[in-house]
DNA sequence: TTGTATGCGTTATCAG
DNA sequence: CTGATAACGCATACAA
């Protein structure tokens, strides 16, 4: 509650001395200042960040715009720990998190430009934002910066984190091929998701240069979600008795096409292997473990914050991060009966 | 960036006409409305929050207060699903969340209350306290609102969510004893949890009522760890062959403690039943399934904030809840050979 | 080295 | 119904 103004008066010097003693400019004798402190800490003074904010333009604040930020995601806790890496890197950096969930709705309601001013965000971390969403646009046109997760999105103010997505299906197609395999289903997750293009593109690139044709009906979206991926997985095992694997684009749809395949009475990874992507720790418990690809997510936040931060301080600051993957070889995967 | 000022100006009038007329003022005619609410469009204007708090005296930001806030949390989702509870509800109020992680070390550097007055939140919900915490004593003494999940401190401005600890606990030792079980392991979390204290006095309780001794060789503490529980779970088994169930504090540490059942050579639950406590996702998919106590957690994080709006608003408002749990029966627990 | 004056964007008070 | 003015807490250009 204490105010510089109390500190001044205390004091007996004007607020202009207690703002620089206190900021440590050097321009202000020894005596005085160390007269200040010791008022200041009596007092027990801590700068109003709101004020501050008021007249430095600056808020030391990023903005963390989550889509869909519900109890959903707690199967796949890929938010949870995006978010552990982003808060580790911003207070590393002196800087404060602001929390704000977001969906298809509220978008409508207010812009995103609305939404950065209001609370003066200095830049923003998204996750979890679709290819249709209506902010997206607004990210591009705006000048705030911004970075996205997972969408490979690069503008003057906005750069992104992802993670070789073609390349980690590529990897999960391969070992499948490598253990013999040919017809192999793909769930994907939905058109909107930039993931979805990158992974159906490593799924056709690997299969393709094993000379192996690619099948349509092979191929059905998951939407990313458990049930719809375990309807999926029992249509395609109806259509397809001789499919002896299934790469699916998320471990959480991995779950669904388990139960699928096994409700058919088949065994994993006898009758049929199973690779997943992410690797939540879910992957780990399941019968049998799971093989899949595995994402960094700390390591997506942290860089997130990092690029974030970067961009704000200096403007030609690399905007763009990809990460590795890597394969996690468990036990749903087998080489093909004969 | 379009403020009242440029409002005013092209509209015609002063900023004061502005401000009330965007408030909903009703002294203010409704054709200068209309017109200051046309010009504020066209300036895509939207209101300064920062400034806005300066001058009222109030944020509408509540600050989540997490202790620990990592990637040791990535596999109990507690932390994330209380999280969820709290963002629905603050934005059906129209709160906005800023996030502050915390821990031993930086509760020395800054204190509770200047964390809150620099950032000037209206009230706070604190996640994951420990019963040494300094922060804890703080928040007794501040005049900022403030909830605590799962620690069951009251005062003026302290209020609380929890659940039922004792008679969760209650309900795990009575299943077992209903299936005959008379030995049976405590894992217990540490001595700085409030719901350890809690859930230690539930099983004693149960036991006791059950005409059982209390054992304090068959009690350890776990730490709430996965490897932590598994140790003791080992030396626990090992010092007494003829124990015949546990009782875990959580569900991670269930985990663990099935582990060292499963090594020891003994099955689940033919040989040992297991209860644990949290019902996070992987209870589902252990095998066997575990048996737990649910505590509804998204539920926990929606009343906290409830509960701290209501606080900020009407002082004799209630400070505390405690939900109820409820006995997930699944494949962990069987009757006692004999 | 220190103090005075001004402004950041908004709301509130009070007079017209 | 409307407007001039002060105030919130802080930082800074400028003056002394």
């Amino acid at each position: 509650m204490a105010t510089i103004k109390d500190i001044a008066k205390i004091a007996g010097v004007s607020v202009t001395t207690v703002s620089r003693a206190l900021n440590g400019y050097s321009d202000v004798s020894e005596k005085t200042r160390s007269r200040v402190e010791q008022v200041a800490k009596e007092l027990k003074y801590s700068p109003n960040a709101v004020a501050r904010t008021l007249v430095m333009n600056k808020s030391k604040t990023i903005g963390l715009l989550v889509s869909d930020l519900n109890r959903a995601g707690a199967k796949d806790m890929f938010t949870y720990e995006v978010m552990c890496g982003i808060n580790d890197s911003v207070s590393d950096e002196d800087y404060d998190l602001i929390l704000f969930s977001t969906n298809h709705d509220k978008q409508q309601v207010k812009t995103y430009t609305q939404l950065c001013q209001e609370r003066q965000v200095e830049g923003v971390i998204m996750q979890g934002v679709r290819m249709n969403d209506t902010y997206l646009t607004e990210i591009m046109d705006s000048q705030i910066p911004c970075v996205l997760i997972d969408v490979e999105l690069e503008g003057d103010s906005v750069g992104y984190v992802s993670t070789d997505n073609v390349f980690g299906a590529q990897m999960a197609v391969k070992h499948l091929v490598n253990l013999g395999h040919k017809k192999i289903g793909f769930i994907n997750g939905h058109d909107q998701a930039l993931v979805s293009k990158k992974r159906r593109e490593g799924y056709e690139k690997e299969l393709t240069s094993a000379g192996i044709t690619i099948d349509e009906s092979l191929i059905a979206n998951g939407e990313f979600n458990e049930l719809q991926a375990e309807i999926v997985a029992r249509d395609i095992l109806t259509k397809h008795q001789d499919i002896t694997a299934f790469f699916c684009a998320s471990d959480l749809m991995a779950l669904g096409a388990m139960r699928a395949i096994q409700q058919k009475g088949l065994r994993i990874p006898e009758d049929i292997s199973i690779v997943g992507f992410d690797d939540i720790t879910l992957a780990q418990y399941t019968s049998p473990p799971l093989t899949t690809v595995s994402q960094d997510k700390y390591q997506m936040g942290y860089v997130a914050a990092k690029l974030l931060i970067g961009m704000l301080t200096n403007s030609d600051q690399a905007r763009k991060t990809i990460l590795d993957n890597q394969l996690i070889k468990r036990g749903s995967t087998a080489p093909v009966k004969r």
